[in-house]
DNA sequence: TTGTAAGCGTTATCAG
DNA sequence: CTGATAACGCTTACAA
């Protein structure tokens, strides 16, 4: 798009009728070279042309999507954007479909069904092209629909449509084998939620991972409760009071991680010293704790940027079977896991403490 | 189409048509009854509810708009999502028009006068009851529009319409009062991108507070750039090498007192004993620093709230002249801020500032 | 109090 | 290739 000669500041809504008479034509012929679906013979093409620049018409998105059934709108329903999650999620939405020309309608549901179902009814009065839906905690709706939907983020079991979730399980892994390749073999976990269930799969695959090892969890190494610092702290209070201390403590999100931390230094240790911390997501604010955090990080952007590509192919009219894209996680090492004290690791040349500075 | 006596889930739309074939009225009496305006007899207006429980009808918002001339959507355009100060501006914008069955369009014109005015021109042909608008930098638009809309956060010198800021330059005078009352006389100060209007606010606050108490700034101690946490990191470096060396840093921003505590550290030198750090805007991860944040709050849930109630108030009729509401900011006392060492501190006999502290 | 009918700005179907 | 004309689902005078 370049800079146009004119500035065609009319007020006044300009319509077709208005792009009609100025051109000598009739509505219909506007309406052919919009769409560009019927040819118009050249010469006319440019006079409906020269009017619509002329005139700074642009075809009412309300009308059209009236008359053809369809708006180039897409409902996103989300927990919360001021949860540092979502935004990026979001944001990958809306890369992909703006540059497919749709629009995003963003509404939080608050992880509270009702308001969640409200918000997808209400939708439905709208006409949207299709759905990205982050479904509550107890999302129990199989909603048939006149448009696509995807659930991203949270597969819900009952769940038989397009899905795009997070490799949680391989992450747990990865973390687990992190932390017993480093030598740790008590180790505290920090839950959270225990009907997220992203959450019992991260736990799970830690698990695995541990077990694999050898390194068995007894029930009270296991905290469960939100997913907040606050709960992060208690919880990990509880942990660090136990006999033996777990070396290493893996958060279900970093904020019960940030929360550990604050529970480490009240408990006048020192991570990654006397307990290392592992948690999962991401979130950009890892860097800023001390010790930075050692994480799995969700590729949350993508979440969205999948999503919008797979709904926008739905809207578009692909109708192969249902997709469950499976996204990866990465571990992100920072400062704070390290060998256990008296484990003789034989990589452990590197320094542990160092803050990692922006470069 | 099958009649159906049951439970709605009829799938698909169903419309004023069906309401008044089955409550055998015509279409204009089911817009009476679901409008309310003109008074209809109870008998029929209950057959008529009846109805349109029964198909579990919702008015189709497009048509509706369409022939009103208005719809119930607002847009809203702000930089970038990911930018963790702007998720609950619009969490507050969201919660308000929620409330008053308004929907928010969301658009991110990262900062590019052209994305931003493409967004705002694309808008117009939803027909939103109105617009809620972080304007880009470098703003330049004054847009007559048929709809309202309101500024938020920066205010463009040509906005003549109405505006929510916040009180950057109070912010500023505040921050450099507590610094001053603790005893700094040298301080350096990381302001960010010259041209955001609202960053000179938060420094020439500042520097009247300092002036106020004879402290002079020379220019070598103002460092420019951008407001991340790599431009903090990087001109905090070079305050850090000045002599006489700050004794506290003010940063327009938290994500650059982040990169300031990082350069802080990489000096080996100690936040707040050798170096204190207060910074502006008060994002939740100020909290996770080591140490944690002394800074300048600003109310953004409040200012998403604000710009809402007052622009439903425009779109409901409300033609007052022009308003600019201005929002308190708020000096959260954390742990980057203590008196420069060598400093009797009048102990707390005079307390500093009337600007609450949060307990 | 209720029904009828004319649009709102488009697109789509047909004639010319 | 171009132009009438009928919808799309709703609101709103105005008529009955």
């Amino acid at each position: 798009m370049s800079s146009k000669k004119e500035i065609p500041e009319q007020v006044g809504r300009v319509t077709m009728h208005d792009i009609a008479r100025r051109a000598e034509v009739s509505l219909g012929t506007v309406s052919h070279v919009i769409n560009g679906k019927v040819s118009v013979r050249e010469a006319v093409r440019l006079r409906v042309q020269n009017a619509i620049d002329e005139l700074g018409y642009q075809p009412n998105q309300l009308s059209r999507a009236l008359r053809t059934n369809r708006t180039n709108l897409i409902g996103m329903v989300i927990p919360d954007i001021m949860n540092p999650f979502f935004p990026s999620v979001v944001r990958g939405v809306e890369d992909v479909a703006f540059r497919s020309s749709y629009r995003i309608l963003l509404c939080n549901a608050d992880n509270d069904l009702e308001k969640e179902m409200a918000y997808l009814n209400d939708l439905r009065s709208f006409m949207p092209a299709g759905i990205i839906l982050i479904p509550s905690i107890d999302h129990k709706l199989s909603l048939k629909s006149d448009f696509p939907m995807v659930c991203i983020d949270r597969r819900p079991p009952d769940w038989v449509g397009d899905s795009v979730t997070v490799e949680n399980f391989e992450g747990g892994y990865a973390a687990g084998k992190h932390l017993t390749h480093l030598g740790h073999r008590t180790i505290g976990i920090l839950r959270g939620p225990t009907q997220v269930v992203t959450v019992g799969d991260r736990v799970r695959g830690l698990m695995k991972a541990l077990s694999e090892s050898g390194v068995s969890v007894s029930s009270e190494y296991v905290q469960d409760g939100q997913f907040d610092q606050e709960s992060g702290y208690t919880c990990a209070m509880r942990l660090l009071r136990l006999i033996p201390r777990p070396t290493a403590i893996f958060a279900a999100s970093d904020l019960m991680a940030v929360g550990a931390l604050a529970a480490v230094k009240a408990s006048k240790l020192i991570c990654p010293r006397d307990v290392s911390i592992v948690s999962f997501d991401g979130l950009s604010f890892t860097d800023f704790t001390d010790p930075a955090l050692t994480c799995i990080v969700q590729p949350s952007y993508q979440l969205g940027h999948a999503a919008a590509r797979l709904l926008i192919d739905r809207i578009e009219g692909d109708t192969s079977p249902s997709r469950h894209i499976v996204l990866r996680t990465e571990l992100r090492i920072r400062d704070s896991v390290q060998s256990p004290e008296g484990f003789l690791a034989q990589t452990s040349s590197k320094r542990q403490l160092r803050h990692s500075a922006p470069s």
